[in-house]
DNA sequence: CTGAAAGCGCTAACAC
DNA sequence: GTGTTAGCGCTTTCAG
């Protein structure tokens, strides 16, 4: 039962008849307590609908049971996938999240962001911004020097903070590897915008891949997109002037690739007979696609996950005074789906 | 500059040579300071990088300036783009958001998690948990109760407490009278899982306004789904069937309108001209389908903004103990955003 | 204008 | 087993 207003230990022990430490021991289930004590005052807690403060545990323990998680761009599902694992396992773990979101995903000052996470003692950290632009060089020498342990939740930092992310350049490459070995040559790419590290990932891998299987990537093979629908039509048409005898495309993501189908079949262009198409992400709808797109799929719900399972482990090792050298490094490898859309058919 | 460790109030008053208390002062502001003392102080605080701990201020204001937000589905775009919203009014009011999600949004048993937000001093909790069966019904009993304001992102709970939700009933109208507009006659309709308030809401509209036009909406009419684009393209084929004479179609969410469009396409129904198609909800990427979907925009962005607007302006009112008589009541009107989708051409 | 004392709700450390 | 004392970091009295 919950109740209008807050119940303290202190009435607790008053209506028990025992004093605010042994009420404390019994809510902390503590062994040092007879069991008839430990039950009346269970009875009471109850009767009471009794609850411990958390803020003033917090206080006391210098622990606060909350992660702080900061992240940008909410109103895409990338994001809120990882938030969504995210809250499943802190719940699970017993901790509480604490959200904050930048106004854009290269927002510069973020001092302040993770100077609010610390004002209320969040125990850790988890930094699931996408790198763009120098967003996070000087990011990465605020970290170290942080009163909290932080995890990052994109590719690889050059140095030794913790991190989990997929691995971007393997996607490129077996996206590109599959239309080779579909038979596809003429591999065109639609980038992300190069600005952001997983798009020139991506690129990197495409262009690794082909120049592997003796094929060079030249810069007419490619047009850089900004993940849009929008952006990805333009760069689509400007790809097939720039590119005519391309056989196959390898789009940087899903909402991108969605469009060129369209445009592609309003075109007469057929996938993928004379197009072949492999997207990037893995979203649900790309198995609706019209043909279905092969995909890279990223588990963005596993990595939420495994952030939080990670940084808990980080912050349980600090607190029992384990090695705090528990530095995750996590390149989680995305899975190529094989739908239609890159199915070369005889 | 953040440190390492916490500094304390105690240790800028000691370097400042003041007492706790004028570090206190300083740091909110108060008039009554000297400038010099104040200068002295603000200098040891820059200098020292001390930041007041938001935990104690809790505990000591009983005030802690965060708000519990209850969500559910986070992996679909909708609840996140509300999330989204709420995330920059919350920064620009200067509270902080601890985020629970519900496993399901059918989840029953709730109250460990307005607990749990309560345990955590929650100045308010918004449950933006749409409708679905009686995961309501016994939550309503139990918000009065509780000792700080909640406020429902969903329609009208039929009781006294604080709401606010997009118009689901007029969005329904909006959209059937639109098609009616437009010559349309043999309107079918393919619902959301009826469990929902607003896939019931938005079928209502579309019958009630047929109904209004002297038209009747048998059971042949229309056929249910679950919202997801896989039963979307059930649905369609089931109300191909048996309602062969349809001329148009008002689909009750976005993403089982794509999939409709895209197996007309290949079909070879023409839409518009054979078949009027109006979704709702209004995604982005609607505008990209093929042709552009008609649809029922409404802004899950400013629904967020505006409850966290509402709720700390609940949260003040009780504070300052003006009434706390401000029940909010807000049904925001959506928009119907026209596209060819649903354009009989000449 | 400034400081001392008290206490928010809880628990660690030590008594008994 | 249980109670007492002290104190987490801050702010609200109330003196001076």
């Amino acid at each position: 039962m919950i109740k209008k207003s807050r119940i303290t230990n202190k009435e607790v022990a008053r209506v028990a008849g025992v004093s605010t430490q042994t009420v404390s021991r019994v809510i902390n289930n503590r062994p040092d307590v007879s069991p008839e004590t430990r039950q009346n005052v269970q009875a009471v807690i109850e009767r009471l609908g009794y609850r411990p403060s958390a803020v003033a545990r917090s206080l006391i323990q210098q622990r606060s049971y909350t992660l702080g998680v900061i992240t940008a761009g909410l109103k895409y599902i990338g994001p809120s996938m990882i938030l969504n694992g995210m809250t499943g396992k802190a719940e699970e773990l017993g901790y509480a999240l604490l959200l904050k979101e930048l106004p854009r995903f290269d927002t510069h000052n973020v001092e302040h962001i993770f100077q609010s996470l610390i004002d209320r003692h969040a125990d850790g950290i988890i930094w699931a911004v996408p790198e763009v632009g120098e967003n996070q060089s000087w990011l990465k020498q605020l970290a170290p020097n942080l009163s909290v342990p932080v995890i990052f939740l994109t590719s690889p930092p050059h140095s030794d903070l913790p991190y989990i992310d997929y691995d971007n350049y393997r996607g490129g490459r077996m996206a590109t590897q599959h239309l080779l070995d579909q038979g596809f040559r003429k591999i065109g790419h639609i980038s992300g915008p190069l600005e952001w590290l997983s798009a020139r990932q991506r690129k990197e891998g495409w262009q690794d891949t082909l120049r592997d299987a003796g094929i060079e990537a030249t810069p007419s093979c490619w047009v850089e997109g900004n993940w849009s629908q929008g952006s990805g039509e333009r760069a689509f048409r400007q790809l097939l002037e720039q590119y005519p005898e391309m056989d196959a495309v390898f789009v940087a993501n899903d909402q991108m690739a969605s469009v060129i189908l369209q445009v592609a079949y309003r075109e007469a262009i057929m996938v993928p007979q004379e197009l072949g198409v492999v997207g990037f992400d893995g979203l649900v709808e790309s198995a609706y696609y019209w043909p279905p797109l092969t995909t890279v799929f990223q588990d963005f719900h596993t990595l939420g996950c495994t952030a939080v399972k990670e940084l808990v482990e980080i912050i349980e090792a600090k607190w029992i005074g384990t090695a705090s050298q528990i530095t995750t490094r996590l390149l989680l490898q995305p899975e190529l789906v094989i739908r239609e859309s890159s199915i070369k058919r005889g």
